[in-house]
DNA sequence: ACATGTTTTGAACGCCGTTCAAGAGGGTTT
DNA sequence: AAACCCTCTTGAACGGCGTTCAAAACATGT
């Protein structure tokens, strides 16, 4: 065996890898996390279940690649929302911007993004770490807006805040979305989120 | 077969029922919905699998009748600690009181609140009535008392703003509850909950 | 051509929810 | 007491799931 054909074949093992990220996608997007199934994986692509774990270790870590995905794509959508408000911007509309973003990329992609809280680990079983990083970026952008709004002493009262906003639109936007909670009809959350965030914000500043 | 007879096979059924619910709530209490296995209830009910199927359809409507009853203990949890604020008082207050009561809940009894949300009923199937009707009646008391702080023209505008209340503070509840958001300790969270409430409904009524 | 290491295969394992033919139990009729 | 009927209970069996692994197929080095 010589180096460069070891790469080759790692290199092939990557490919098919993205591959089959690409067909769990799919699936996922399409027909929800349940729909996730390892035969079915197969089939589509064209080989027999057991080759499935020489690329992954078992199907939670594909929904882990799956989620990462998710998360990278929600990212860019935040990105561009903040990038087409020009430069000079008050901090308070970027996240009005940005929960308003959130909502639309949870309806433009609702089966997949519900996957990324669907999910389970087996108990005790922690997140990988370059899944937790990926999470603490999108969250990083949040707390540089809404830090210079806030007037606590220590930075972590205010990251605290800052989480607490994005978990506050979380949860409106979640329960907008199912179908568990009846009344509150998606078109009508998103004309009140902004005023919701709004709300909050005014309050914050007017202690 | 004679009618008194009848009545008391029908409510020896529901009895058996209720002893079923008792081990599911006990199992999803202790171990998680995904603990609800029905050769495991049949053990802990002493007898045979198929039993149980003559008590409830599937095991997704026992996970609703289990469901309902934690509505019912959130209730309550409700009724009381408004009950414990005296007679008149600000309607701010108890919607604050409210939040923190939320919190409360849901760490005092994680595991079955969790699955208040996890469990899935199969695509395109309805909640029954009788599990919405207990859902709005735990809405209607928020929307009671936020009413009279909005100055929406159309009651539906206020219901909305009471369910998105909920909502928000529902989402940080379950962020900080669930290990996929670090850095939200349940800690930090249960000294800022009513902060973020207070601040939101001071947004609200300056505007 | 042979040997050696790697990858692919799909039957098999154990667990799951759910079903259903066969048996058990008790009340009524003869 | 015996025969009958209806209901409830039983647990093996079914199909589907994630996952494993001995064997086969393949690729590579000598």
């Amino acid at each position: 065996m010589v180096g460069s054909l070891e790469r080759t074949t790692k290199d092939r093992r990557d490919e098919q890898r993205d591959l089959l990220v690409d067909c769990a996608e799919r699936l996922i997007g399409t027909q929800g996390l349940q729909a996730l199934r390892a035969r079915d994986l197969a089939k589509q692509m064209g080989c027999a279940v057991g080759a499935i774990y020489n690329l992954v270790g078992d199907l939670d870590e594909l929904v882990l690649l799956v989620a990462q995905r998710t998360q990278r794509d929600l990212s860019t959508y935040l990105d561009v929302a903040a990038g087409a408000m020009g430069g000079d911007i008050e901090a308070e509309d970027v996240l009005i911007a940005w929960a308003e973003t959130y909502l639309r990329f949870a309806r433009e992609n609702r089966l997949r993004w519900r996957a990324l809280f669907e999910f389970r680990l087996p108990a005790g079983v922690a997140l990988p770490s370059w899944f937790e990083q990926d999470q603490e970026r999108i969250f990083a952008r949040l707390e540089d807006r809404l830090l210079p709004l806030t007037r606590d002493e220590t930075v972590a009262a205010r990251k605290l805040k800052a989480r607490m906003l994005f978990a506050a639109v979380h949860g409106i936007v979640a329960l907008s979305l199912e179908e568990k909670i009846v009344a509150m009809p998606v078109d009508a959350v998103g004309g009140e989120l902004a005023a919701f965030v709004r709300a909050y914000l005014r309050g914050l500043t007017a202690g």
